[in-house]
DNA sequence: ACAATTTATGCGCAGTAGCGTATATATTGG
DNA sequence: CCAATATATACGCTACTGCGCATAAATTGT
């Protein structure tokens, strides 16, 4: 499976589910790229204005990378639907 | 062509290319999501703290979108950044 | 049910993004 | 060449991260 995320929230989701599925704790996971448990929540919530080298690191720590692909359904609605 | 990235300066790369791509200025970009054209010159050159909203509004408003899937060993996309 | 573990939240702090505004450097087109 | 355009950088400002430290709330296991 590899998952699409467009927003912060999928992102968050898809790590949590990473994370939970190599059995680790935010705890763990953070202790291993130098953040604080809360960091990890909150990147895993989804809170918006989140550092992209937390999320890079995290990734990187799951063993996961990102790769960007053509958005098939984009329209210039959506990017309205932003505001 | 789905390029991976792993750091903050090959998506800001791959934002860069694709912005190019579509013939647009990073102003016209900015004005797309209601962002200046300074912080689009910085999320093209890969500032580590960038904030993930920026990133995936710029994503978003060049119709790409993120796709997480696990590492792969090295590929010539990103053996560059080796060195 | 309950103790242990895990996750979410709070406070004060230092650091920095992104803002408006403006200017200094490229880069491009004639 | 040189003007026009595009990109990078600067300053003071507000907002908000991620920090240490701490605790509340939720989840898990027996």
């Amino acid at each position: 499976m590899k998952p699409i995320a467009r927003t912060e929230q999928q992102l968050g989701a898809i790590i949590r589910r990473e994370r939970r599925r190599q059995v680790l704790t935010q705890q763990e996971l953070g202790d291993r790229i130098g953040l604080r448990q809360a960091t990890i929540s909150k990147l895993e919530r989804g809170e918006p204005a989140t550092r992209l080298r937390t999320l890079l690191d995290a990734l990187t720590a799951l063993g996961l990378q990102i790769v960007i692909e053509e958005r098939e359904t984009a329209s210039s609605s959506e990017i309205g639907a932003l505001f």
